[in-house]
RNA sequence: GGCCAGGUGGCGAAACAGGCAGACGCACGGGACUUAAAAUCCCGGGUCCCUAACGGGACGUACGGGUUCGAUUCCCGUCCUGGCUACCA
């Protein structure tokens, strides 16, 4: 007992707690009193419950987050703090394939572990909100949030004002409100028809339509929706039997397990993420993120101006032997003498640029080799040479193509397109340094000024042609033998426009392109559509089916499930074994769960896709706020009281996925008026991983179980207990920072809270007692001086989340108290409310030591209630700053810069007199003997130099 | 290659606004308590030099320059480490 025991205090706190329900955070909203608290919503990133339970990494962005949480409630605020699992995902299916039990019961497994070693380091969740992605009540709206952005498309030019007051421009709208095409309405042959699309929310469908129409406008609008369905090249992984986004591949193998990826066409679902590329770069602005975080974010949206220009083929020795189309005028004029109004024969490519001053210097243009124009201009003489070509690229996986980066390879095709800035015939090359999925798929390239056309001309001998010199004082020289130029400077060999600066070349002739119709200002970028259907079992089902003709073909057009009739729940399966293939796992569903004839009678075959694992986690912070709510997702008065989140902690490895993706899905709600901020996450903060123990060189590596320095938080916390792992993974080092871990340093706080322990307890008592040290009479000055200085210093470190030095000025608390005969009762209590935070079950026993005789008092009279014995919601120690002032300081004295004494004044001590305090001490004036004092600076209170000569 | 972050004792680190470099902790050394050990408590410490000692001096925040009375802190250049990204036209 009278030992500081870590066990059995934990395991009697975190029961107290538990029946208690003291961090339970009220379901409805405040009103009255509560009101005034100010709301704080602290989130952490919440885990995959893997199989091996939790890692050191995780108690350390939640340690810190419940820091803040406990911190806040003393300060009267009222938080919310919840945790939940993001449990979809394929190790539990693969373990399913292996052993056939069920991937639910696994999950459930691992969330059980997962749960019991989060209560066992005592973090103050409010656990009545918890949720899993996987539990049928909340993914029933994740797929209610699927048929949201189904059902919006985006209007990108209209203008409007948010909830927040701002406006912008761009919106998701409904996608009955899509204007539809005349020429749509017209096909059915029925004349003129009228039609509001506006009135009807499923499809536009009016009575008094014919069919024709009907599906044109049908297939119309599913071009155009948020969330459609496209046939496109996509990452196929074979091994883990799913197709990958972009963002979930690294070197051409999956980020999972590292397998190889092929690429083929299959047709997948998408989500428009593109549609908000703008919004998603422009409103991370006023977010309290990382520089870094928000670099990578706007780095992956990739926004870039420039040009996108047309290219006129010059058919005359295209395969097809067409009659020429191109004018023999077209060398002619400036621009080339095209007319904008060609001919529907004539063949044109269309190139996308950053750098439209160059034009100029286009010596030569390069398709990738999988764009549709590669056959048609290909000359008879080419194309064996051609076709094999693209075949070897085909196979090329990413990982071959990025390996062989450094030799640029590729294929004259033999046919020539005409630049329109001067009508030079220049030929046409395919090259799979030309990517078919970004700008248009096709380069003008311009040797001279791109390191990498200059290196594919100088591999194929193809000519360089300087159009940009240095501009004249920018110390830029040009050395066109040797290297590419791709600074900006004046323009040359560019006919009229010689003499021009880049930026004003680029705005002119861009004006004059757009002018002939050759071109116009185009903005790109890097980001691409979200591939969003995976297909695997343990995955959300899509609430959509598809229309099946008389045969049982599908027609191509789409119903979606009522938002009433959710969730779509998965079919049963005893075989997780992967097809092989790319069909989809739920595709060996029985046909009960496959097929159904909707009431008009057409047949109808579900989506046997799934979801990916971020559908779950794109908006779990949304729910946490009203997780029991059977009505809606969220209710709206909630929303608006708890959103935006004010501070998120989680791992930078989500910079781009999880954070990109979540906002998109934010700003979509907000565009339908279903939440009212447009961003999410107020205040980001990553944390720093912990990598293993240094070897003997004091090389530390990550954690990891093949290095077997993997550090099991359970022994830990059996060998220190939790308040000591806490207290460690804040005391290591700033919290965003990487750092080593260190056993011996655990041993070190544990030993720091055995002093805490002893500076309040006997320890040779029978029973735990106040030891015969602390005294309850008024604290001594300096006691009390030590006290407030510690609360201004702990209190300032928790706000800017400095939880290593707040830990470090406790000790410096706890060696000066430990060292005093008698110690202040007040003072230590306050000093207890402040380690609350970072070691909240030695706190309380504490405090309930400290208020014994007063909880005593309240027991007898019937008095004591949960809030009166846990400090939880004790009010944060506040300091006097009267008391934090020292009547007399030390002030070094520097000659020339260098201390030469330290003197000791009183702290008001003007600098006049300071001076001359300075110049009379001992030591001073023998370094200020037979010199000359040029100059004296005397800062009151803090030092002086005398400069000498 | 590009971008970002960082480089301070034997180690993790601190110095928040240009003003005493190394707080706090680990490891280490010495001492007390003990039959002994553990635990605990006390003391010590950047490096080098002078001194028997008290004490004193020089150097020191990756390296080289600069601004300043004064630089770990600001500026320029170089090197190294970590992270992200990678033919994005």
């Amino acid at each position: 007992m009278p030992r500081y025991d870590a066990k059995r205090i934990e395991a009697h706190w975190q029961q107290y707690w538990e029946t208690h329900q003291t961090f339970r955070t009220e379901d409805t909203i405040p009103t009255g009193e509560e009101a005034n608290k100010p709301k704080l919503y602290v989130l952490d990133m919440f885990p995959y419950p893997s199989g091996s339970g939790l890692h050191v990494g995780h108690p350390e962005g939640y340690t810190a987050t419940d820091i803040v949480c406990r911190y806040s409630r003393m300060k009267g605020m009222n938080v919310l703090h919840p945790m939940g699992w993001d449990a979809f995902g394929l190790p539990a299916e693969e373990h399913a394939v292996k052993t056939g039990t069920h991937p639910r019961e696994t999950t459930e497994q691992n969330i059980a572990t997962f749960k019991r070693q989060l209560k066992m380091l005592g973090f103050s969740y409010d656990w009545e909100r918890e949720l899993a992605t996987t539990d049928p009540d909340y993914y029933r709206w994740t797929q209610w949030i699927f048929l949201q952005l189904f059902d919006t498309w985006y209007d990108a030019d209209h203008v409007w004002t948010g909830p927040d007051g701002v406006e912008r421009k761009g919106k998701g709208r409904p996608i009955s409100e899509l204007p539809i095409p005349e020429e749509i309405l017209a096909s059915g042959g029925a004349s003129a028809l009228r039609v509001d699309a506006a009135g009807n929310a499923l499809g536009g469908l009016t009575p008094n339509r014919s069919p024709e129409v009907s599906e044109a406008i049908r297939r119309y609008q599913d071009k155009h929706r948020l969330a459609y369905v496209s046939e496109a090249p996509v990452n196929w992984c074979p091994a883990l039997g799913t197709v990958l986004a972009n963002e979930e591949i690294i070197d051409g193998k999956s980020e999972r397990g590292g397998h190889p990826v092929v690429r083929m066409p299959l047709k997948q679902w998408m989500l428009r993420i593109t549609a908000y590329a703008d919004r998603l770069a422009s409103e991370l602005e006023p977010l309290t993120w990382s520089d870094s975080i928000k670099f990578m974010q706007r780095n992956w949206i990739g926004r870039s101006t420039g040009a996108e220009v047309d290219f006129l083929v010059d058919t005359r020795d295209s395969a097809s032997g067409r009659a020429s189309a191109l004018r023999d005028s077209a060398a002619g004029n400036a621009l080339g003498g095209l007319t904008p109004n060609r001919s529907p024969d004539e063949l044109v490519i269309r190139v996308y640029t950053t750098r439209p001053d160059t034009l100029f210097g286009v010596t030569y243009m390069v398709l990738a080799p999988e764009h549709p124009l590669v056959q048609k201009i290909t000359t008879d003489k080419q194309r064996a040479a051609v076709d094999e070509y693209i075949r070897k690229s085909s196979l090329k996986s990413d990982l071959d193509r990025t390996d062989l980066a450094k030799e640029k390879s590729g294929v004259f095709t033999g046919g020539h397109a005409i630049n329109p800035v001067n009508g030079e015939r220049v030929p046409v090359w395919i090259a799979d340094y030309v990517l078919i999925s970004y700008g248009t798929g096709a380069i003008m390239a311009v040797p001279a000024h791109d390191e990498r056309d200059y290196e594919f001309a100088k591999t194929f001998g193809i000519p360089i042609v300087q159009v940009v010199a240095p501009a004249e004082g920018s110390g830029h020289t040009v050395e066109i033998e040797t290297a590419a130029f791709t600074e900006t400077g004046v323009s040359v060999n560019s006919g009229t426009y010689n003499g021009l600066p880049t930026a004003d070349f680029k705005s002119q002739i861009t004006k004059d392109l757009t002018a002939s119709g050759l071109g116009k200002e185009a903005v790109n970028y890097r980001l691409r559509d979200w591939l969003f259907s995976r297909q695997r079992y343990w995955g959300e089902p899509f609430p959509i089916w598809h229309e099946l003709d008389a045969d049982g073909n599908p027609t191509g057009l789409m119903r979606a499930d009522s938002a009433e009739s959710l969730p779509v729940l998965h079919p049963h399966m005893d075989d997780f074994k992967p097809t092989g293939s790319p069909e989809p796992m739920l595709a060996k569903a029985t046909p009960e769960w496959l097929y159904k004839t909707d009431t008009d009678g057409v047949k109808l075959k579900r989506e046997t896709n799934s979801m990916p694992q971020w559908a779950g986690s794109c908006w779990y912070y949304l729910r946490f706020c009203d997780n029991k709510n059977a009505e809606t997702f969220i209710d709206p008065e909630k929303e608006k009281y708890w959103l935006p989140v004010d501070l998120y902690i989680g791992g930078a490895e989500h910079a781009v996925l999880h954070l990109l993706y979540s906002r998109f899905w934010h700003k979509v709600l907000f565009d339908r008026g279903h939440v009212s901020t447009p961003e999410p996450f107020q205040k980001l903060v990553n944390q720093g991983m912990i990598l293993g123990e240094p070897d003997e060189n004091g090389k530390a590596e990550k954690m990891s179980k093949s290095r077997g320095n993997v550090v099991n938080p359970d022994d830990v916390v059996k060998d220190y207990g939790a308040d000591s792992l806490r207290l460690y993974e804040m005391f290591m080092g700033p919290l965003e920072q990487v750092k080593p871990w260190q056993m011996s340093g655990v041993e070190g706080v544990y030993r720091f809270l055995g002093r805490v322990w002893r500076m309040i307890v006997d320890d040779r008592a029978e029973t735990t007692t106040l030891s015969a040290a602390v005294v309850d009479s008024p604290p001594a000055e300096d006691q009390l001086r030590m006290l407030h200085k510690t609360i201004k210093a702990v209190t300032d470190d928790i706000d800017r989340l400095s939880f290593n030095t707040a830990i470090s000025r406790m000790m410096e608390f706890t060696n000066f108290m430990s060292g005093q005969e008698t110690r202040s009762k007040s003072v230590l209590e306050q000093f207890v409310l402040l380690l609350n935070p970072f070691a909240p079950h030695i706190a309380e026993e504490l405090w309930n030591t400290l208020k014994a005789p007063q909880l005593e008092l309240l027991e007898n009279a019937g008095l004591l209630k949960g809030h009166n014995v846990t400090l939880t919601y004790e009010q944060w120690p506040t300091y006097d700053p009267a008391l934090l002032v020292e009547d007399t300081v030390e002030v070094p004295v520097q000659v020339n810069g260098k201390i030469r004494a330290k003197i000791v004044v009183p702290a008001d001590l003007d600098a006049k007199t300071l001076e001359a305090a300075a110049r009379s001490d001992d030591a001073v004036q023998k370094h200020l003997e037979g010199k000359t004092v040029v100059k004296v600076v005397a800062v009151p209170g803090r030092m002086v130099n005398f400069v000498v000569r």
